[in-house]
RNA sequence: GCCGGAGUGGCGGAAUUGGCAGACGCGCUGGACUCAAAAUCCAGUGAACCGCGAGGUUCGUGUCGGUUCGACCCCGACCUUCGGCACCA
């Protein structure tokens, strides 16, 4: 049978998907007595077609699993489908397919194009959060918190977002706008459903340094900034003439408490109400208030709005001196932030400073840089100095001054060192249909009370009406809303808020572990084997949402003894964005480079194979069709190659060859490279094999450098086509050819699934290829024996010898100096030193 | 403003521990094959200068300094750019 001469990525493609799927090689998982390896990429939103940046992240990580696989691991590489959230129901809204419908025909073409690729994943496994066979224990989930008392109701100013027409978490508020749909936020104040992340702050900052050798420095720190820890003090203000209200503050300088000369309470503070008695003050306070309300959140955060605000007519006594401070309102102190009230110290904080000259307030310098007194400053100095105008502290440093100044409020029942933090609890509510019920019943007489969890899940009800009225449309649908109170029996309503899809994406990788176990969210025996995730995969822009969720759920179930690990993901590995014309693909902008044309035009492979080789993995690329062209190219020309490889045997089966070895050609060829019984080029191109293995294994597996494993493999091509070019067929060493090409189909089979497989059955194995051990590679034949040394003068290049590797120091000394090129630069100059650097160079310095 | 990346040929990018800068690919140029073209194969390809030529010299990794026998790599200052945070007290 002759090979087919042409390579047609289509015609096998299809063929081998089909023959996989017969005789399910997509799964990676072996035995239990093999070392796991859980390898996970971050699951998508059925959007139907997958996108290009979909496909990097799952060819990623095909690509180790695979090679992980073949080296002997157990490996669990899941995937399911995200498949709650806005898109599908604002489709259903615009035409009326139901978002149960269009999610499942989405995940079927998601499905099919995944398996078109040809990634290795237990498709029998998936995990479907909208099914109510997952979100019955997400809901569980959330109960287990309720009991916790880490969910809770509780009115609070929360993001809304007006076209989306839900609340949103702080998370998904990016510059002031809606995470998904970039309009701008308001804020309102609502009754909402909050997981109390807050608890965790601590915890989810100190377990970083159990991630600090897996995960990128870039993205713990974007966690670091969110969750936004500082130490400082709270101080308490008391209210002047009352003797009950006091106001703490929380600040990082108390070293500047004795330079205090007015106090802020933010604009929406509910205490101004209560203290403000005048109605001067009333009536000016509305106004201002008016004024700021006024402006959105974009413009109030940003830079450069000006600072308003006015008296309140009220004092507060500075605890330290007793001195009367004045309250004002300003538009720049935030509720959200601390206490929502602040100690103003115009000398060394730039806002107060310009606050302070706006409005005549007196400004008190109480930290100097130099000791002494200045007269007039003309912006804040923000930065240590030592103490002065301090009363007793006058003279000590500021930075123990802080210290100094706390222990003395604490011993005075005025304060305490306090952290402060920027994370705020998470806000799981949201009111719109296609999302996990939460599990909560509001009963006349009991009040909330939590749906038993014999009673979950707590169905979504098909029929509904979506169009979103500001309430949830499930608030609309009288059947699911009314309800009998588990307690007591009596008449009850449903919570009619869905949760988030973040609490979805927060277990899903535990669901994987068991995914058909109906009795419990997660089988302990199998988290145990599987969990932590080894590797995970996906985008950075979930640095500060998904992944601090996950991180978050994963401390609560430790924390009840429900898993064994305080992290979820040992590894994390952010892949870069797939652009196209230096921007971002859209929709909205028509720049859409599908998966689907490069694989319906030049096969999945050479769309592998590309979109790994274009650049580093976790930088982002722009699109380049003659790149593709480049990669198509590359595999038609190995597809030459192999034929011709195959037919130098005699026939298009190795094992009919006629070589004088058939059993181990890797063996016997690694004799006969150790004998010396190869030509010279038969031993580079050896050398090169091994080197080649070294290389790729090591970029995949150690480096994530998918780009230079696939450019060594090119070189290994470009050399064998020079053995095949320089070499007449009756003198080539086919057991040699023979073993280098079936190992170069074995180092590109991660990568190129379907022509690896091919071109290997074509040679007459009868395994598939994805089952055959990643090989090995010899130190001895990888070494080199000749290295280049190079010789230097004064630091630059002047010549360079090949010489056998070990040469003693002294001889390589006597080449340089015997150099011509390299005496043009020496002669008639004193030689001052020399330095070599044995197997690599020689610097010979000179004195002019 | 604070924090964290990045900056290398015409382009995407290599250089793994301070030791040959530009691997590999794209593009371009030339050659072979062809009636011709496509495809393919081979060779060349950082810049400037010198030489008829073989060859040689100088410059060159954002800028300016420093450390070192030697710096794309380490240090200092700056510029540009991307990302995160941001009237955060």
């Amino acid at each position: 049978m002759a090979v087919h001469k042409f390579y047609k990525p289509r015609e096998i493609e299809e063929k081998l998907t089909k023959k996989w799927e017969k005789e399910k090689i997509y799964s990676l998982k072996s035995d239990k007595n093999d070392p796991k390896y859980y390898v996970l990429e971050m699951f998508p939103y059925p959007s139907g077609e997958p996108h290009m940046g979909h496909a990097r992240n799952y060819i990623i990580g095909d690509v180790i699993a695979r090679v992980l696989s073949r080296k002997g691991y157990n490996i669990l590489h899941p995937i399911g489908f995200d498949s709650f959230g806005l898109p599908a129901e604002n489709a259903a809204i615009r035409d009326g397919m139901h978002p149960k419908e269009s999610t499942i025909a989405s995940i079927d073409k998601m499905r099919k194009a995944l398996k078109r690729m040809g990634i290795s994943y237990d498709f029998g496994d998936e995990v479907i959060t909208s099914n109510p066979d997952y979100y019955k224990w997400t809901q569980w989930f959330f109960l287990l918190f309720y009991r916790m008392g880490l969910a809770e109701k509780k009115e609070a100013a929360v993001n809304w977002c007006n076209s989306c027409q839900t609340v949103l978490a702080n998370e998904q508020v990016i510059s002031g706008r809606c995470e998904r749909c970039e309009s701008p936020v308001e804020k309102r104040v609502l009754s909402q459903w909050f997981f109390k992340i807050t608890d965790y702050a601590q915890r989810l900052l100190d377990d970083m340094k159990l991630l600090e050798k897996g995960w990128p420095e870039r993205v713990l720190t974007i966690q670091r900034n969110w969750i936004g820890r500082s130490e400082g003090a709270v101080v308490d203000f008391k209210l002047d003439d009352s003797e009950d209200i006091s106001i703490p503050v929380f600040t990082t300088r108390p070293d500047t408490l004795f330079g205090v000369t007015f106090f802020i309470l933010a604009p929406e503070h509910p205490l101004i109400d209560k203290i403000v008695v005048d109605e001067e003050y009333k009536k000016e306070i509305g106004k201002i208030k008016n004024i700021i309300s006024g402006q959105s959140d974009i413009e109030r955060g940003s830079a450069e709005i000006e600072k308003i605000g006015c008296f309140t007519g009220r004092y507060v006594i500075n605890p330290l001196n007793g001195q009367k401070v004045p309250i004002w309102i300003a538009n720049y102190v935030l509720l959200e932030y601390g206490t929502g009230a602040i100690m103003a110290v115009p000398a060394h904080d730039q806002r107060d400073f310009e606050f302070a000259s706006k409005y005549g307030i007196p400004i008190k310098e109480v930290i100097s840089p130099d000791g002494k007194n200045h007269q007039k400053l003309s912006a804040a100095y923000d930065g240590e100095g030592i103490m002065i105008n301090s009363g007793k502290f006058s003279g000590t440093s500021s930075e123990k001054g802080k210290k100094d100044v706390t222990s003395y409020l604490e011993e005075n029942n005025m304060g305490k060192f306090y952290v402060n933090y920027k994370l705020r609890d998470w806000l799981i509510s949201r009111q719109r249909y296609w999302g996990a019920p939460i599990p909560i019943i509001y009963c006349e007489k009991c009040g909330m009370v939590p749906v038993p969890e014999e009673d979950l899940p707590v169905l979504l009800p098909y029929d509904i009406d979506f169009r979103p009225k500001g309430l949830s449309p499930l608030f609309y649908c009288d059947e699911f809303v009314n309800t009998a109170c588990p307690g007591c029996g009596g008449k009850a309503k449903r919570e009619t808020d869905t949760m988030d899809t973040f609490v979805c994406s927060s277990w899903y990788f535990l669901r994987y572990c068991s995914p058909h176990n109906d009795k419990v969210a997660f089988d302990s025996k199998e988290v145990d084997y599987w969990m932590p995730v080894d590797q995970y995969i996906g985008g950075i822009e979930h640095a500060a949402m998904h992944l601090i969720y996950a991180r978050f759920f994963i401390k609560v179930l430790y924390d009840k003894g429900l898993i064994k690990f305080k992290e979820p993901f040992i590894k994390y590995f952010p892949h870069g964005v797939v652009n196209l014309g230096g921007q971002k693909m859209s929709k909205s902008k028509g720049n859409i480079v599908n998966p689907s044309e490069i694989y319906n035009r030049y096969g999945a492979d050479t769309l592998r194979l590309y979109i790994l080789f274009v650049g580093p993995a976790d930088s982002p690329v722009d699109w380049s069709d003659s790149g593709v062209e480049g990669a198509s190219r590359f595999l038609n020309r190995v597809w030459r190659l192999v034929v011709k490889n195959i037919e130098l045997a005699g026939s298009s089966k190795w094992a009919n060859s006629k070589t004088k070895v058939l059993k181990d050609p890797g063996k016997d060829i690694k004799d006969e490279f150790k004998n010396g019984k190869l030509s010279s080029l038969e031993r580079e191109l050896c050398r090169k094999l091994h080197q080649t293995i070294k290389k790729v294994t090591e970029d995949i597996l150690v480096r994530f450098n998918f780009n230079t494993a696939i450019s060594a493999i090119m070189e290994l091509v470009n050399l064998m086509y020079k053995y095949q070019e320089e070499v007449t067929a009756s003198k080539k060493n086919v057991a040699l050819v023979k073993e280098v090409t079936e190992k170069l189909l074995i180092l590109l089979s991660p990568f190129t699934l379907f022509i690896a497989e091919e071109l290997w059955l074509e040679a007459g194995n009868e395994r598939s290829i994805h089952k055959v051990p990643w090989p090995d590679y010899d130190h001895e034949i990888a070494r080199e024996e000749l290295v280049t040394i190079v010789f230097q003068v004064n630091g630059k290049l002047r010549d360079r010898i090949d010489l056998p590797i070990g040469t003693p120091p002294e001889e390589i000394e006597r080449y340089a100096l015997s150099s011509r090129k390299v005496k043009n630069f020496t002669q008639g100059k004193e030689i001052v030193k020399k330095i070599v650097v044995p197997n690599k160079l020689i610097n010979i310095v000179v004195k002019n």
